[in-house]
DNA sequence: GACTGGCACTCGCTACATTCGAGTGCCAAT
DNA sequence: ATTGGCACTCGAATGTAGCGAGTGCCAGTC
């Protein structure tokens, strides 16, 4: 059955009310609060044809409607307009993240500028290794049989290991070492080094390299560790026994397993924001929330993601500008180092 | 006024039987459940000099007794025998810190172990700049006007800026760079840095030092950037209304506060354990909970500190055993490399 | 046929009264 | 000094009643 234009009105002045008051809202107020131009008489029948649609829905019998997953879904799809930032929060956003001297204070400044416009739980993800590619690789003799490796990328990433060499090496072997690895690696994308690691042990015969190249697979590309940036849990205490019934803590636990923190960036493109609400979140703690993530790099490509949690009733179209904004900032950050 | 023996048995037993069952202790259930050897009427007479005295009170008239901070603080100078870990939990910490891969990898790993060992929000602070010294300096050139800056300090920690150049230089020259910076610097601790600092420049005239000079000693010096790494909020909701009054909420943020966490490492020691009970923390928003802390380091120096914070009620001798125990194997791990 | 005013009904919430029992303080007896 | 006994306190739990926001439905109107 097609919903007509006033009934997708009574559902967006029932998702807009409630994101406000959070309390279920009740026909007259909605009347009252909106020039619907109907009587709230009226309001109640179209409210039951939402609820048997599965849009919204009767907290307990004699109180007001709260819109379903269902019913935020289409709010978010159909019913929402872009809210555009105020020029206050574009500025506090430039002035948030300039002056930000790393990777790891842009991270950090954005995942606290993020909480805090939204108020609610963000997340950043560090650059991508498996994104990157490498822009320099060092080594730094510790002993003469251990070498400290140190691989810089694009994105402005450091990650270092030890290496225990076969057998001690003078100083002077490392320079050749060096030079060697970064004739052959330096530029390419870590998704694309080992072949060319392979080749570097096979033309060089040289029982460190074996042993480097060893570290390089093993760690930095096979098991390509992501990073995260989490801030705002705090909002989460915000709500608790309100909308989240009661649930913050295994909330607070899924919060700390970076496995389940990546999957929400899993299918993010720069750009455009991706919105799960409630139900649609694969990890079973997070069904009384909602996230919406996004990509960020430079340009168009997409090197690691970023998002914000909360409940689902929350202010999409705002939250939504927001993250979009962040993102866009953080991409051209990067693309300048 | 002087307490006798018993006196502190009973405080002893209300501490432990509150600690393990959460609820106001009566004095039928205390004399049932330790052998006290006296009946419950004497008992409430001991009780009632301890509650002048300040030790314990009762959240309401008909209730039974809970301890006070003060109470507490007692408990833990004289009457907690050091609780011993178990072969199992000493396993579990070997178990988990052996095969970390890098600094990072350790501090992760340590503040997880230490949440999940004490049920309790664990915080671990990086080895700190201040206490370190400087084992290599590295100078990637990025373009001809800018230079990668990377220092590798003794405790694993790599930190890297980016520096302008006044003018374009040519790679060779960088090598040239990194001699005298090396030189000069390689082994220093990083307070004792700055004058290096000012005799480089004045040494070697050139501009370029000036530049990477200003860097070093802005941000890597002066602006000694102290990390941290958190985990086990989650625990914090197991209690929520019950212990915390519902004050969840500060205390979130001021776990999000790196400022206030770092005030808590402060006055660490490695060896003994510091801890902070309820209105003793400065921190106006922790006064409801206790911190446990201490420092760790190779040997008996102190390169950092980390610990866990809690209710007031909690488990003090288990936490504090812990808490040294995984302090001695990080400092081990650190010393290793 | 769509909308509206009116009305009976539902049911969670609040307030108030009552009961129950764990725990206390005190006292006289040992 | 310790103890058994006892009156007392007060929070928690349970029960009852009234209120009111909100609903669903129906008959009437445009």
């Amino acid at each position: 059955m097609a919903l007509d234009e006033r009934k997708l009105d009574v559902l967006r002045a029932i998702v807009e009310d409630y994101v406000a008051t959070h309390e279920p809202v009740g026909s007259k107020a909605l009347v009252n609060r909106h020039a619907l131009g109907v009587s709230s008489a009226t309001v109640r029948n179209d409210m039951a044809v939402l609820e048997d649609e599965g849009y919204i829905r009767q907290p307990h019998t004699s109180a007001g409607r709260v819109p379903t997953d269902k019913g935020y879904r289409l709010f978010v799809d159909r019913l929402s307009k872009v809210k555009p930032l105020s020029p206050a929060e574009r500025r506090a956003i430039e002035r948030f993240l300039v002056g930000a001297v790393d990777l790891e204070d842009v991270v950090h400044r954005s995942v606290r500028l993020l909480a805090q416009l939204t108020r609610q739980v963000a997340v950043v993800q560090y650059p991508s290794l498996a994104r990157s590619s490498v822009r320099h690789l060092e080594l730094v003799p510790v002993s003469t049989t251990r070498l400290l490796l140190v691989m810089i990328t694009d994105t402005g990433r450091v990650e270092q290991r030890i290496v225990e060499l076969p057998a001690p090496r003078p100083h002077e072997d490392v320079t050749e070492l060096r030079r060697q690895l970064n004739a052959k690696l330096a530029g390419a994308k870590l998704v694309d080094t080992p072949p060319l690691v392979q080749e570097l042990v096979e033309q060089s015969q040289d029982n460190a390299m074996s042993a480097l190249a060893v570290v390089l697979l093993e760690t930095l590309v096979e098991r390509h560790e992501e990073r995260l940036a989490l801030a705002g849990t705090a909002n989460l205490a915000r709500f608790n026994a309100l909308d989240l019934a009661g649930s913050l803590r295994p909330i607070l636990e899924a919060l700390e397993e970076e496995v389940i923190l990546l999957k929400l960036f899993d299918e993010v493109q720069t750009g455009s924001a991706l919105v799960r609400i409630g139900d649609e979140n694969e990890v079973a703690d997070l069904r009384t929330t909602s996230v919406v993530s996004t990509g960020y790099g430079p340009g168009s490509t997409v090197v690691g993601g970023l998002g914000v949690l909360g409940p689902t009733r929350m202010d999409y179209p705002g939250t939504i500008a927001t993250v979009r904004a962040v993102a866009r900032y953080v991409g051209d950050l990067l693309s300048e180092r």
